[in-house]
DNA sequence: TTGACGTGATACCTTTTGGTATCATATCAA
DNA sequence: TTGATATGATACCAAAAGGTATCACGTCAA
């Protein structure tokens, strides 16, 4: 019984796959909001939103914290670090780019 | 025919959301590679893996370019700068996290 | 206690995604 | 020229993703 041999190390990518929760998370950094909250700004039903709410909480982008019957969703910035570090590996090549181009300016061949 | 009304305007967070494409992106980090070089670092066929090129293309997280008869495949870290950008957004609540934890910590209080 | 409300949880549907198999085409080398 | 090789292009398939509808449950307020 195993259904996931190889789950995905950083679940945050794929959380920010979909430009719907992107915005959620754009929402949430103004303030923490309740599932209801959240539906309302979107054109689409409230169970939608609730399973990418999931997605985000899975991904450590949120934490959902039950307050009486509501369920107050706060934007995480702990699943971020994650996905910036993988990223932060191409920055040395991003060096390595520039002085490319300085190297070609210096010989005066066209980038 | 309109198939396509609202395009993520980020390609490339659906193009990092898999893990294969992502360990491509770091195998060509350290040289520009032809499909059938690509294909051999991974347990599929090529054609899955072409799909995975094109995708990461279609983000301009690479280019291609024809090699007589061969395609090379190199690195573009201009797909990169959307998502970073995206990214850096949210580094101003990182800092304001910072600042609560410091002022909950002068304060005495358990963060 | 009784409703109304916010949420949990299914079941179901359609489209997209990740993958294979297969064949056609172009190019390089002997 | 001939054959091997690198790729292009399709068709096809199973699973996952994104969405809806629906109903049960817990909680708040009158």
């Amino acid at each position: 019984m195993s259904p996931d041999p190889h789950p995905d190390p950083i679940p945050g990518f794929r959380a920010l796959a979909d430009p719907t929760r992107r915005a959620i998370l754009h929402l949430l950094t103004s303030e923490s909001l309740t599932i209801a909250e959240v539906s309302r700004n979107f054109d689409m039903t409230r169970p939608a939103v609730k399973k990418h709410l999931a997605i985000l909480a899975d991904a450590d982008l949120i934490t959902v914290e039950p307050r009486g019957r509501e369920r107050l969703n706060t934007l995480n910035l702990n699943g971020f670090q994650q996905v910036t570090d993988w990223l932060s590996y191409f920055d040395q090549f991003w060096d390595a780019r520039l002085s490319d181009l300085k190297a070609s300016l210096e010989k005066g061949s066209n980038p």
